[in-house]
DNA sequence: CCAATATATGAGCATATATTCATATATTAC
DNA sequence: GTAATATATGAATATATGCTCATATATTGG
């Protein structure tokens, strides 16, 4: 076990907040099946496109998530496969733990 | 990626949620170094002793601890392997990622 | 330029969460 | 038995969170 620092700690329980949420499980798992534009994103995880935009901007700010805009439409992707690892082993531990 | 139905994406943010606070956290690699009693995760997770037995109820119904009565202590221990890989699979984010 | 569309943002609100405090329960020591 | 210790629990409170609604900011098409 690797000695963690308080603000790591802290930054560690951000990174799994943003994981801690059925909205943005959702969300995250759209994205895992490719790039895609918020309007889509919000069809497919049945959200309003403004509680959509307020997920995506918090995953951006943790940079579990990148953005192109492509005129006026913005895609959004997972940022790397770490984001899927973590959301996977998750997963797993739900379904055969 | 495996399709999820609702409850399962409920019970997954719910498994997130346990690691998406610094106090339990600090209580999970505490117990990744060994099985401790209440009084001794909450000295060394710098909680009170309520604080503590509240997180640690909350880790034993999701399963994530187990607890063992030796006299007036009580000894818990993470339950499973899958505790560590997800709480490492983050820290291994956050540290190189 | 103006209207339509896509996304972003801030305020407000309702609910969830983490903590503390007081108290309860269980066990041991005397 | 009673006192002391370890843990658990419920209520209260403060803060955080997720959503909606209204509005703002692009961008494109006419």
């Amino acid at each position: 076990m690797t000695i963690m620092q308080e603000f790591q700690i802290q930054t560690l329980a951000e990174l799994f907040s943003a994981f801690s949420d059925a909205s943005r499980l959702k969300i995250i798992a759209i994205l895992a099946e490719g790039e895609c534009n918020v309007g889509r994103i919000a069809e497919a995880a049945e959200l309003s496109e403004s509680a959509t935009s307020h997920h995506l901007r918090g995953l951006r700010q943790l940079k579990l998530v990148r953005s192109r805009k492509v005129g006026r439409e913005v895609y959004y992707s997972l940022h790397d496969d770490h984001v899927i690892e973590i959301y996977e082993t998750g997963r797993d531990h739900i379904l055969h733990g």
